[in-house]
DNA sequence: TCTGGGGTCCTAGGACCC
DNA sequence: TCTGGGGTCCTAGGACCC
């Protein structure tokens, strides 16, 4: 049997936890540059804010009900996570964390009874960090999220499932009927691994519930959608084909990219950007003792707005694995200069590091060569710094750039919230 | 004015080989 | 003029997730 434990609203409750004045209000976080909503609270949803709606579309809520908008802080988020996930773990001998807000551990051997226990679990915490969190068990990971799904519904839309079934939800210890009937409540959409796309074809097919879908016949499902969708069939069906991963094996490409606050339009600009992105890149391959083959840049103009369009990438091939910030960067930089051309109002660009492989399988040959060693100890040494004094403390130039104030970087300060703390009386004013 | 960021897996089709 | 069958590898693109 199988748990998935994840924070309700997680960015937001994150934020309340700390302004506990908020609790109860119409509040979302907002994207880099404030661009789009990634996080809602219920009151939020309950203004009919969708998730990812574009800031500028739903800003006027701000004025007519109150809506709190807060700017994104990730350093936060993770250190939340960080100790909710450790109480987690109390839950059973082994866990999968699967994202920053939520997590599976396997129940197996946990005598007594489940639901009891996740309670207990949920409320400390509740009580200990101040994140309210949802559970769901079932027999397989497509199971456990679908009653985590019925465990957050009951609660948050009364009616939708049976009350009882709130905060956890046990589907791995209930007789068929009703676990089909539960299905039948769900929208076919709402399984885990249906998209949109999938949701649409499905629909035509007159596969509309969960339900639907759990008894379909799987040599058709397997052969007009393939096997990613046969397995989750099958996992509805209580048939394990996902297993629970405990130490996911490291990133086979990592990337940094962003949306710029302003269009871009200049090469020294995009060369700024493209320059901190593969910084930032090279420390996370470094992070997880890679040592990358190929840099890949891309730059577009956006898909949103009329005007001439650009989107180009190119791949960098390096003449041998690193990780070296400088190696990286140049080979970023180099390739962005040939595909980069003038009079576009660029919208996003980006860094992505490929065809990673593991440092110590290079070491013992690069051993012998003094260049290596002095850039590991080099790389070493920033990376410590970084850490120590805070990130962009020491950098890497490239040619072309300068420390000017990063143009690209903020759209402008919209970042004040509509509201700000009193931290006297923890009320909420208006700024 | 203003639309996130970072991943994974699968498939189809082309190139190439014997 | 006639021109097999099967395998592998790579890449681009689609779909999904949070």
């Amino acid at each position: 049997m199988l748990a998935l434990l994840d924070g309700n609203n997680f960015y937001v409750s994150s934020e309340t936890v700390f302004r506990p004045a908020l609790a109860g209000l119409p509040v979302v976080v907002l994207s880099n540059n404030d661009g789009c909503v990634i996080s809602r609270s219920d009151a939020a949803r309950a203004l009919g804010i969708k998730m990812g709606a574009p800031w500028f579309k739903v800003s006027h809520l701000a004025d007519s009900d109150g809506l709190v908008a807060l700017s994104a802080n990730f350093p936060l988020y993770g250190d939340i996570s960080d100790r909710m996930m450790s109480l987690a773990a109390g839950l059973g001998p082994a866990q999968e964390i699967y994202s920053i807000d939520e997590c599976f551990v396997s129940l197996d051997g946990i005598p007594g009874d489940l639901v009891d226990r996740a309670r207990r679990v949920r409320a400390r915490i509740l009580k200990w960090i101040g994140i309210p969190c949802c559970v769901g068990i079932g027999p397989t990971k497509t199971l456990a999220k679908l009653a985590n799904h019925i465990a957050k519904n009951a609660e948050r839309k009364p009616g939708s499932y049976p009350a009882h079934l709130a905060q956890v939800c046990h589907l791995g210890a209930m007789p068929q009927a009703e676990l089909l009937d539960l299905m039948a409540s769900t929208a076919v959409g709402e399984v885990w691994g249906i998209g949109r796309r999938i949701e649409a074809q499905l629909q035509e097919a007159n596969i509309r519930t969960a339900r639907d879908l759990a008894t379909a016949d799987v040599p058709t499902i397997r052969q007009r959608w393939g096997v990613v969708l046969e397995r989750t069939v099958r996992e509805l069906q209580g048939v394990a084909c996902l297993q629970l991963d405990e130490q996911p094996a490291p990133k086979k490409e990592i990337a940094c990219t962003r949306s710029f606050g302003h269009p871009v339009t200049t090469l020294p600009e995009l060369l700024e950007a493209i320059t901190e992105f593969a910084t930032r890149a090279a420390v996370k391959l470094r992070d997880q003792q890679s040592l990358a083959n190929q840099v890949m840049v891309f730059a577009h103009t956006s898909p949103f707005r009329s005007g001439p369009r650009f989107s180009r990438s190119c791949v960098t091939p390096l003449s041998r694995p690193t990780a070296d910030t400088r190696r990286l960067v140049a080979a970023g930089v180099a390739g962005m200069r040939k595909i980069y051309e003038s009079g576009y109002l660029l919208s996003k660009a980006g860094v992505m590091l490929l065809d990673l492989q593991d440092d110590k399988i290079e070491q013992g040959a690069l051993a012998l060569e003094p260049e290596s060693k002095d850039q590991t100890v080099l790389m070493g040494t920033l990376d410590e710094v970084n850490r120590r004094y805070g990130r962009g403390t020491v950098t890497v130039g490239s040619a072309g750039t300068s420390n000017k104030p990063r143009g690209w970087e903020m759209k402008q300060a919209r970042r004040t919230p509509a509201y700000t703390t009193d931290w006297n009386d923890l009320a909420i004013t208006r700024a």
